[in-house]
DNA sequence: TTGTTAATTGGGAATGAATATCATTTTTAC
DNA sequence: GTAAAAATGATATTCATTCCCAATTAACAA
């Protein structure tokens, strides 16, 4: 779930933009984020973020996932599972292929895949804000183990 | 998140071919999937059951749906909230737009945009099982309110 | 700076959806 | 029919998330 034209700024930015005040346990939770490149869980996030500041709470990193999900700021995804995973808004728009058996996440960007979904939403005279394509399978390294 | 090619088999014939037994209170959970047209959560699941046997518990119907989507032949989405919805299989191949004014979830299919999707995942040498692709913005109801 | 107010936070309690347990009931296989 | 296996209801338990509130920190005018 990508709103685009986000690039160039860092999410501390867009979270000041959004009228968030930008305090220090906040800083080092952006920071974990953008630092990493692929999803982040919850837990994930609390975990690293006790290595940069260890009076962190997990209540804090829970309140700030959650306003920056309400504020647009930061994308997440369930990928079928329980829990939410959460990804930098650095990182141009892509959709993701998640394999049913390692559990592997690969991220691709289609550009003929976006203008038609552009061109289907428009059709359905629904606007689009955001969109999430997941395709589900085996990856080609199990693709090729499971024969 | 469908697997397609499971028009005119009933959910029913689809728990079976998977070996699970259609005991009563299984078959009234089912009658409930199959009888709506929509995406229910457990708690509509079990409130509808109830309707049809006052016996059944809400232990039944978790487990039943959990069985029935580690099965494969109930589908079942997330549409950016915490619990998870499910539908009949009965229904052909869609994907949704979800409004984030009203809420309001809406089918639509797109030929052109299946085609594609087989290809991009063919293209990146990834064996495509199933997939989801959610639109989120807003309805033309609320695309028009907001102006 | 300093003081005043509003916002944020840590820690622990509360919540609640989902699962586990286990005695009882139902289904299956013979 | 009977015996073994599977499913169920009721309830206990788990555990991720949210709530609560006193203490801390941020914002900002003087
Ligand atoms: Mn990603
Ligand atoms: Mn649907
Ligand atoms: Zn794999
Ligand atoms: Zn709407």
């Amino acid at each position: 779930m990508k709103n685009g034209a986000r690039k160039g700024k860092s999410l501390a930015q867009l979270c000041v933009e959004k009228g968030m005040t930008l305090t220090k346990k906040r800083k080092v939770i952006i920071n974990v984020i953008e630092k990493d490149p692929g999803h982040l869980n919850t837990e994930d996030v609390y975990n690293r973020a006790k290595m940069e500041d260890s009076s962190i709470s997990i209540a804090t990193v829970y309140r700030s996932l959650k306003l920056m999900r309400d504020y647009n700021v930061i994308d997440h995804h369930s990928f079928g599972q329980e829990h939410q995973h959460f990804e930098s808004p650095m990182k141009s728009h892509h959709d993701h292929f998640v394999c049913n058996e390692c559990g592997k996440i690969t991220e691709f960007t289609d550009n003929s895949l976006e203008k038609l979904k552009i061109n289907v939403a428009r059709s359905h005279d629904f606007e689009m804000h955001s969109h999430r394509l997941e395709i589900y399978g085996l990856c080609s390294d199990c693709s090729k183990t499971s024969q």
